[in-house]
DNA sequence: ATCTAACAAGTCATCGATGTCCATTGTTCG
DNA sequence: CGAACAATGGACATCGATGACTTGTTAGAT
C-alpha cells in the first residue's frame, strides 16, 4: 500500500518505462483514436505498474478541462432532499473520475450571482449542477452562459428551461397522492403549497386541484395556505388551517418537512392521528419514517435523478452539445400510518 | 456585471497594465516581501480593473498547492449532523478563499484506503478534514501521513490525536444530561450506546455512569443497549429496553435520530410520552424539534467546530507545521418536551 | 507499379502561474 | 568616496499535461 510513498510518477515516466513519447501515452489516457493495440497494451501496463495517474492541474491548463463539477444550491435547514440530490451527484461524478465542488449559495439574487461568479472564476469547473430554485433566476443563467459554463438543472420551474434538465412527474404525483386521500373518503382537505420560486409548487397544487375537480369536490380557498418548505412555515400553516370554523379532515403539505408542522401542531392541539386528521407530505425524506405517526408521502427517485442529470451534463461537456437533454422520472405512493379514513365518514 | 464576457485575465495582462514584470504581480498577489508600497498599490489598480483572479492550475502546477481541502466522512443516512459540518468548513473555506472538495468514504477499512488513495491522487488537495469515525482508522492516518497530507479530526476518538483536533466536551455533556434527567426523580435510566468506533461513544456512556455514580444510582448493565447512531437501530435498543420486566422510566439516546427511534417505539406501544417515558437525545438535529414530543437533548456546536478545525487546518497547511493544535467546545442543555418526571415519583 | 488515404507515433509550442537567479538601484557606513 | 549590502524588479526555466503539426508506414485502389 505504499504507492504514494514516492514521487508521483508523471507521464514522462511512463512514456519511458513503455518506450514511446508521452503523445502516445496521452493518447491511450484520454482513449483518443490511432494507438495500435499493441502500443496501447504496453503503455497500459506501464501505467498499472508505476499507478501513474494524470496530473490534474497540468491536464486543466493544457487542455482547458478541470474534470470537477460544481452542485449550486440554496443552503436549506432540512438537509435530507440535499443529501438525495449529493448522494445521486457525487455517484455519478466518481464513476466518471470527475470530483465534485460544492457551493450553497445564498439570496438575494446579487449576492448569489457574487457567489457564482466568485465560485467560477475560483474553481474553473467543468459544469454545474443546479438545483431548485436556482435555476429559476435568469440573471444566473446568463451569468453561466456568458461564461460558456455547461449546466444542467434539476427540477427547473421553466418548461422549456435553457439546458439539459430532468423533472419528475410532480403534477401526476399530487394526482395520485390526492387522489388516495380523496378515495380514504376525505372531502375537506387541506393544502399547504411550497414557495412560488420552485417548479414542484405549482405542479403540486395543480396536481390537488385537478384531481378535487375530477372527483366534483368544490374547491376552497381557505383551504389552502402558502409555506416556504421548511417546518415553521408547515406549523403557521396548520394552525391557520385547524382554526378554520367548518374542520378538515386532511391536509397535504407540498414536502415532509412541512408536513411535519403540521403533524406538530396537530399533536399540540391534542388531536388524534390518523383518526382526526389524515396528513400527508412529499418527497418521502428519512424524516417521513421518523415522525409519529409515520408519514404517508409520495416518494422522488432524488438520487437517481441527480444521477442521471450529471451523467447528462458530462455528456454535454464532452460532446460540447448544446442540446437540452431531458429525462422525466416517476413517483411511487408510500402509504404509512397518516392517513385513513375520516372519523365522519362522509359518503357520497 | 459582464466580468466574466471577454477571455479571464492572465497574470500577463495585469503586468502590462501595470508596466511590471509578472514576476512583482506574483509577488503582490501571493503577498511576498520585497515589493515596494508604490508598485504594490499600482499592481493592486491594474488588478481590480481588470478583475484579476489567478489561474488555480497553473497555481497549483508551479507551487504545488492545490487551495483546495477535502472533507472526508462515512455517508450516514441521517445527514443533520453532517449538514452541520459541511456548514461549517465551507465558511471557513470560502473565507480564505479555499474551495471544498467532498469525498463519502465507506467501510471496510480497505474500500476506505482506496477510496481516499483515489481522492488524494484525483484532486491533490491541500489537506483534509476527517469526521468521526474516520480519524480511528490508523491505516489512513498511515496513509496520510506517509502522503504528506496534512489533516485534522474533529471528534477523534484517540486520546492523542496524530493530528491538529477539535472536540466538545461530552463528557461534560452526559453527565450533565443525565444529572437532568436524574434530577427530573428518575431512578432506572435505559441507555443506549453507538457504535464503538466513534469517540462521542464511550464518552456519553461514561457520563452517563458517572453520574448515575455521583448520585449513589447503582448500575445495572440490562439497562444499557448497544445502536448504531440510526433510527432503526434506536428503534432496537428501544423494543428491548421496553420490554424489560421491571419497567424504566426514562431513557438516554446517545443521538438524536436513536432517540426518534425510540420515541416512534413508545408510541407505537402506546406510551403516554413523556409521562410514561423520558427520552432525550444528543446533538440538537434539527430531528430534535420535528418529533413529538419535542425532544430534549444538549446541543453541541457542530458547525462552529468545523469553522475552527478547518481554520486551524489552514494554519497547519500554511505553516507546515506539525504541531497538533486543539480547541475544546461545550454543549449546551436543551429542554424540550421529551423529559418530565416519572409517574410513579419515587422519593430518595 | 504508383498514388493516396488512413493510420501510428513523434516533435514541439503552449497553457499560466511560481521559483531561481541575476541585474539594477539606493542606502549606509567606515 | 567607495565598498558592502538591502531593496527592488526582471529573464527564464519549470511544473505536467494537451493540441497542432509532422513524419513515417501500410494497405488498397487504379
Amino acid at each position: 500500500m505504499n504507492i504514494l510513498n514516492n514521487k508521483k510518477p508523471t507521464i514522462t515516466d511512463v512514456a519511458k518505462k513503455a518506450g514511446v513519447s508521452i503523445k502516445t501515452v496521452s493518447r491511450v489516457v484520454n482513449k483518443e483514436a490511432n494507438v495500435s493495440d499493441g502500443t496501447r497494451e504496453k503503455v497500459q501496463t506501464a501505467i498499472d505498474l508505476l499507478n501513474y495517474q494524470p496530473n490534474i492541474s497540468a491536464r486543466q491548463l493544457a487542455g482547458n478541462r478541470s474534470f470537477s463539477i460544481g452542485l449550486l444550491y440554496e443552503n436549506p435547514h432540512e438537509f435530507n432532499y440535499m443529501k438525495g440530490v449529493l448522494d445521486g451527484v457525487f455517484d455519478a461524478c466518481t464513476k466518471d473520475g470527475y470530483s465534485l465542488l460544492l457551493r450553497p449559495c445564498n439570496f438575494p439574487v446579487a449576492g448569489l450571482l457574487h457567489d457564482v461568479t466568485q465560485f467560477l472564476q475560483q474553481t474553473q469547473v467543468d459544469g454545474v449542477i443546479l438545483t431548485a430554485p436556482l435555476g429559476d433566476v435568469p440573471e444566473l443563467l446568463d451569468l453561466l452562459q456568458r461564461n460558456n459554463t455547461p449546466f444542467a438543472q434539476i427540477s427547473p420551474n421553466d418548461e422549456s428551461p435553457r439546458s439539459t434538465w430532468v423533472s419528475s412527474n410532480d403534477l401526476g404525483a399530487s394526482e395520485m397522492l390526492t387522489d388516495y386521500i380523496v378515495s380514504l373518503g376525505h372531502r375537506r382537505i387541506g393544502f399547504i403549497k411550497g414557495p412560488p420560486n420552485h417548479s414542484a409548487t405549482n405542479f403540486r397544487y395543480q396536481g390537488y386541484r385537478n384531481c378535487l375537480k375530477q372527483h366534483g369536490i368544490a374547491f376552497e380557498k381557505t383551504l389552502v395556505k402558502s409555506g416556504s418548505f421548511d417546518f415553521e412555515s408547515g406549523q403557521k400553516a396548520a394552525r391557520k388551517l385547524l382554526s378554520l370554523p367548518a374542520p378538515l379532515t386532511a391536509i397535504i403539505a407540498s414536502n415532509d418537512d412541512m408536513a411535519s408542522g403540521v403533524i406538530q401542531v396537530a399533536h399540540e392541539l391534542g388531536m388524534a392521528l390518523p383518526s382526526q386528521l389524515s396528513v400527508a407530505g412529499f418527497d418521502d425524506t428519512p424524516l417521513a419514517s421518523r415522525l409519529w405517526p409515520q408519514l404517508t408521502t409520495v416518494k422522488q427517485p432524488i438520487s437517481e435523478m441527480a444521477s442521471a442529470v450529471t451523467g447528462l451534463l458530462m455528456n454535454d461537456i464532452r460532446d460540447k452539445s448544446p442540446n437540452a437533454q431531458h429525462r422525466s422520472f416517476e413517483f411511487e405512493l408510500v402509504v404509512r400510518d397518516s392517513t385513513l379514513p375520516p372519523e365522519a365518514f362522509i359518503k357520497d
